[in-house]
DNA sequence: CCGAAGATTGCCT
DNA sequence: GGCAATCTTCGGG
């Protein structure tokens, strides 16, 4: 029994929990508590939305072409966080699962339950604005960003002392009493059929659904390619 | 080496 | 609803 977040006692899940299917383990993370310590305090977020990634049979997965220096944690032993940088600005987190996928399940949202004014500063960024307690962790970079969650944490092991703790509250119960509704994945361009996103029904914390919208090729500029010379050419 | 897309977010119209 | 921001990663030439 680990010490979970402040009135909500919650074990810490095994790592035998993780030796699944990912597809198996996502609904379970469903109501589990996702904490991180750091020097300025906890923050901890009930997880109120998931994805299941599986690996060589799933398109849409960072691990279906295979091992590369980012997803290599996807590839290692279950219950390690796989955290990824994207669109230049943002951080993602997953929890890895079977080592027979490689699979993995990405985190999108969740429920502040401890550091809320913490995980405002965080989100509201310098900006001059007070994000809404709704929208704390409501994404998944949303999520990282509240959670101070960074590539600092890629390849925690979340089933040891790691300052990145995954808990099951104590009055957790399966399937929890709201229901679970599954559709499909958000903002993937692949696999868009499987229905491998869950989340906690009704919930308010959960993301608003966004379809995959593929973005327009940026102009080319007039200036000609390939040539910085100043040269031109037709 | 270069180009294009990306498991997104938030601001603007 | 459209799209810019911002840069890493990956695949193709």
């Amino acid at each position: 029994m680990s010490p979970g977040p402040a009135g909500r006692p919650a074990k810490r899940l095994a790592r035998a929990f993780f030796n699944r299917p990912a597809l198996q383990v996502a609904p379970e993370l469903l109501g589990c508590v996702l904490w991180h310590d750091t020097p300025e305090g906890r923050v901890a977020a009930e997880i109120v939305e998931v994805e299941a990634y599986a690996g060589h049979t799933d398109p849409a997965s960072h691990a279906f072409r295979g091992r590369t220096a980012r997803n290599a944690v996807m590839f290692g032993p279950p219950g390690h966080a796989y955290v990824y940088f994207t669109y230049g600005m943002h951080f993602c987190v997953n929890l890895v699962c079977a080592h027979d996928g490689p699979s993995a399940v990405l985190l999108r949202a969740g429920r502040i339950t401890e550091g809320a004014a913490l995980a405002g500063r965080r989100r509201a960024a310098g900006r001059d604005v007070v994000v809404p307690e709704r929208n704390l962790a409501r994404g998944p970079a949303t999520l990282c960003q509240a959670l101070d969650i960074d590539l600092a944490l890629d390849g925690a092991d979340v089933c040891t002392d790691s300052p990145l703790q995954v808990g099951r509250p104590a009055d957790w119960t399966a399937p929890p009493a709201g229901g679970i509704s599954a559709g499909p994945r958000v903002g993937i361009s692949q696999a868009q059929d499987r229905p491998w996103r869950f989340w906690l029904t009704g919930e308010r914390h959960v993301s608003a659904y966004k379809a995959a919208k593929p973005r327009r090729a940026a102009a080319k500029p007039v200036a000609a390619r390939g040539r910085r010379d100043g040269t031109m050419h037709r």
